[in-house]
DNA sequence: ATGCTAGCGCAACCGGGTTGCACTATTAAC
DNA sequence: GTTAATAGTGCAACCCGGTTGCGCTAGCAT
């Protein structure tokens, strides 16, 4: 019997409704067990319809989280740009200022996302593979957008020129992501890195020390273009 | 007919040259695809064994490219502590000084080596599952090893504490890993990247951003230490 | 000369992603 | 009201990379 297991999805909002099932199961899976070890036979079982029948609504894998990635910009973006340039409503006075307080700020924002720097750490090695340029073009556009958004409220609150606003974003994700693989990198192995004294602190310490590294690039591009 | 093609490698001596060999075509084919491009097959063939015969001189995939790795870290670490703090004999008398020079060393000879730029992004993530702890603990002490060894040299040339140092070599690794994906990601999608205006910087720029990003870490670490 | 050992190739297996196809529920057309 | 087209689904097969089990044989040792 090939029958449907479940309500077909004919209309659009139908369909909108079972893709966002799909994205959310793929989210809680990949925040559960890690983007690496979560399978399209997981997220289908997960959302209760065939592997075959996903891929009708994502052209493969990678898209899916591909998308996971760009919902993950666009909420990171959004939460640091809150933080250093609170909108007119908020009564937040104290505005973050200084190197530290910034680097802070970008480093709570970001190991607050564990699946987002996940995702950062796959995205052009794993993710951006087998999909249509298309996807990737925009995926790209997308994430770009965000940096530049993020990096513009940096040079907001620091005497930074654009490209140094740049870098630090990019410092920022980019060590996020390769602090984060060291941090989560599956169970067995993590509990190894625990149990290893000298790389127990890179398990644990991955806020403060992207935070560290954070302040001294801020500090070192600040200081070099402050009156 | 299940005759070796060639002679078995029954000595100590014939067995290290066959584990050389293989090392080698795996190096070769990791640098002219990228590493994620090669398989086992691939490896086999270029060295003329089948790929079974290969999984009984590295017990899976993953250690292969984790013994490159452990070979470029041994690689670079003497080559940056070379630039740094030439050796007695060397007639340097121009040792790299300030965080400037001292960054720029960092990013050209990471820069330098696109293989071992694309070991450190594949590393944690990739590389250390599917291997015996051991395996993991051995490759880890030793890159940890090198890195300090590096740090060491750092704070002999800048005024940064051990920590700072450990710090600024993570973010080059990081960093190097992080930039070198965006560079490289296979041919079809480097084409894509390089044909998009706003990203053909990422591409083409990678050692003079990993460069200024250093140097503002640095710059943002002595600052703070120096009298 | 005759076992024994150990390196090798082959073929099968496994698991994940992808594709082709048959099935049916809805909808549209007559 | 019946019939035909459409479209979403499940199943099973397929592909491909990594891994494993097994038989074969070259070379050493007895």
């Amino acid at each position: 019997m090939n029958q449907p297991k479940f309500e077909r999805a004919r209309s659009p909002e139908a369909k909108l409704i079972r893709e966002t099932a799909i994205l959310q199961a793929a989210e809680r899976l990949a925040t559960e067990h890690g983007v690496r070890a979560v399978t399209l036979t997981d997220i289908a079982s997960a959302v209760g319809m065939h592997k075959s029948a996903m891929l009708r609504y994502f052209e493969t894998r990678e898209e899916i989280f591909l998308r996971l990635a760009a919902d993950g910009w666009r909420e990171w973006s959004q939460d640091v740009r809150d933080r250093l340039c609170p909108p007119a409503g908020k009564g937040a006075a104290d505005t973050e200022t200084g190197p530290a307080a910034v680097a802070d700020v970008l480093a709570r924002t970001l190991t607050a996302r564990p699946l987002f720097c996940d995702l950062l750490a796959h995205t052009p090695l794993n993710l951006e593979r087998g999909v249509s340029l298309d996807a990737v073009r925009i995926f790209k556009t997308l994430a770009l957008t965000e940096a530049a958004a993020v990096g513009s409220a940096l040079c907001a609150v620091l005497p930074l020129t654009p490209a140094q606003a740049g870098n630090a974003v990019a410092t920022a994700t980019g060590m996020a992501g390769a602090l984060w693989q060291m941090a989560a990198p599956g169970t067995e192995l993590r509990r190894f890195y625990e149990d290893t004294p000298e790389l127990a602190h890179a398990v644990v310490d991955v806020a403060p020390r992207l935070a560290d590294i954070l302040t001294a690039v801020l500090r070192g591009y600040s200081t070099g273009n402050a009156a």
